[in-house]
DNA sequence: AAGCAGTGGGAATGCGCTTTCCCAATCAGC
DNA sequence: GCTGATTGGGAAAGCGCATTCCCACTGCTT
């Protein structure tokens, strides 16, 4: 048995297949009571399930959303696709996954096969990057991105906009303070506490990256303090620890006489792999080292010792993303909702004088 | 500018859409190399990119393929999600998300919607329940999946096989050995070690909760242990959390001459549930209280202390769930993989003696 | 009572693509 | 040199639905 159509269901009913679309999928005609309730009991026998594939065609619009992160499993992502994706159901859309690595080319390739499902809308999240083995790439995922456009999309992208980028209609992009609030978070660790200032970052060329550090250096020269020292690594888990590991020689090496170390890692999984490799290397925190991050990834609610961040409202994030991108947001441009704001969160791996 | 359509490339190369057809999308007739050449070059020149909305419709089938989890943001669904996307990915694929907070009315919901959608299969994670208020939903569920299978579709579901359906073909369960582990690990406890052991327990009728009970009780008995002692809660975080409260509260309570209390949570987000929630009461585990839990999700890695769990190659079961759910894979049933093996790796927070 | 707008339903077209069927041209075989 | 097989391309028929247009009919108005 295959799956029913419209048709099958209009015969049953004794009404043409006009008719029978106009009850089932609520059109601006509405047939009368009596013809209505026939074909709702004729679909409801047969268990009559539109085609979406071809509602889609008719329509030229497909219900769905796409969703572009480097990686599913990653807690910061997965809290934004939470997010998106409960703005999708509030939409009543369905959400296409789609994981790159981070890499534009792979991004490229998604918004494509995006726009080959004709979705509606599509969010990029994930640090956009700048670096020039990337140029090409880039500029290729900013064209596929502009021509997704003018054929009627929506793209919201999460923090920077994508190099290149020219579409003027249906591009919009979701600002995180990322700069304030690493400013901020420099501030009050500056503040009465002496020591010297490392910062664990990314790659050079990402965005998130680096306006995270320029921030924390601007904070801390407010501050009226020397700059800190940069170390870059691989922008997860392993490349704070890596960062960690080098930075636990230097500790142990200085002896203790050392002055204190207060260590800035870009995202929280960088933190968290840091103080993973301080442990290993048989350091305490904050004992023999202070240490914060950024995001407040859920991950940290149970993290120790815990860890100093900037809360972000992840989920807010991907919610918000998803809201700019639907029919009517666009009308709207004053509702765009709250800008998105952050909060410099000092927990116990920065507390001095342990 | 509306996207380009198969016809304007035709047009534009001098040949009809069928020829355009067959040399765009691989057709078992390939046309002449000039003519494809001609052809390539017009698609090239006009950006086109097929309607994959008219492809469905004409060759009834997606590439779409549907994965229900309870939740996204869930280190342990989205573990199995980075491995069911990686699949999806290797035959050229996308996924499809939905996430229903475990609730079988939404599941329906989302096998209905993606039944609308034609994806070509459904993979369903997420502990099956057989509580009695769900019975309805369940059989609902059930009838749904049951269509959806008549119809063609591939669906594969993680752990138990969802109770009452009987769909015969392109039915697929991805067993996962719970029963078993549960009870090696509970040998394993039980070993040269003298204490009352307690089992958090998700709530009554959760398949994965129950089986996991039931094979830790049983390993227990094995090993000449009285049963353990049931607690129940929500099969989350915050349900660890509450059972982790009250045993803090009885193990106070019995002062210093206590026996020691060795904990079993049924996964590991209750583990970590209750564990802070001993740690909040100023108990420390090993040396007041083991604890265990079960997945060995990502989150683990730099939890402390280190937490006893049983190891389930999470992204596998992602992985090879979709794959049952292949094109082909029926044709070869022998070679539906390795079957879900996991294993009891003991950690820090069941260190005897300590 | 005739003419009118308004109403409720059906016929037909098209969304963009795949695929079968058909036809002309080429080739091999005798 | 003729027939039969084969090749390579086009015409056309859907896939399942939305929607525009059209028509028959009702209930008014003057």
């Amino acid at each position: 048995m295959a799956a029913s159509t419209l048709t099958e269901v209009a015969r049953l009913a004794g009404v043409s297949p006009a008719t029978a679309s106009r009850v089932l999928n609520g059109s601006a005609r509405t047939p009368g009571p009596d013809i209505a309730q026939r074909v709702r009991q004729a679909a409801d026998s047969l268990g009559y399930i539109p085609n979406a594939q071809a509602q889609g065609l008719a329509k030229s619009s497909s219900g769905l959303i796409g969703l572009i992160v480097h990686d599913i499993a990653d807690p910061y992502f997965a809290a934004i696709a939470r997010g998106v994706q409960d703005a999708a159901r509030e939409q009543r859309r369905m959400v296409l996954l789609a994981t790159t690595g981070g890499a534009p080319a792979e991004e490229k390739e998604a918004v494509a096969a995006f726009a080959a499902r004709r979705a509606d809308s599509i969010v990029i999240a994930g640090s956009r990057s700048a670096r020039n083995e990337d140029l090409q790439d880039n500029a290729e995922l900013a064209a596929e991105l502009d021509r997704y456009c003018r054929n009627g999309g929506q793209v919201a992208v999460v923090g920077h906009p994508v190099v290149g980028a020219s579409a003027s209609e249906g591009y919009h992009v979701v600002a995180v303070p990322n700069e304030e609030l690493a400013q901020s978070l420099a501030a009050s660790l500056a503040e009465g506490r002496d020591c010297d200032f490392v910062v664990i970052g990314g790659p050079e060329g990402l965005f998130t990256s680096d306006d995270r550090i320029r921030g924390f250096q601007a904070g801390l020269e407010r501050a009226g303090r020397p700059a800190a020292e940069l170390v870059r690594s691989a922008f997860n888990r392993s490349g704070g620890y890596e960062a960690g590991l080098a930075l636990a020689q230097r500790l142990k090496a200085a002896g203790p006489a050392r002055r204190p170390l207060c260590i800035f890692a870009v995202n929280d999984v960088m933190a968290i792999g840091a103080t993973a490799a301080l442990r290993a290397e048989g350091l305490r925190i904050p004992r023999d080292a202070t240490i914060a991050g950024f995001d407040d990834i859920e991950t940290l609610r149970d993290f120790r010792p815990a860890l100093s961040t900037v809360r972000l409202p992840l989920e807010d994030i991907g919610r918000l993303a998803t809201r700019a991108t639907a029919r009517g947001a666009a009308e709207h441009p004053d509702e765009a909702g709250p800008p998105i704001t952050g909060a410099v969160t000092l927990r116990r791996s920065t507390e001095a004088g342990a």
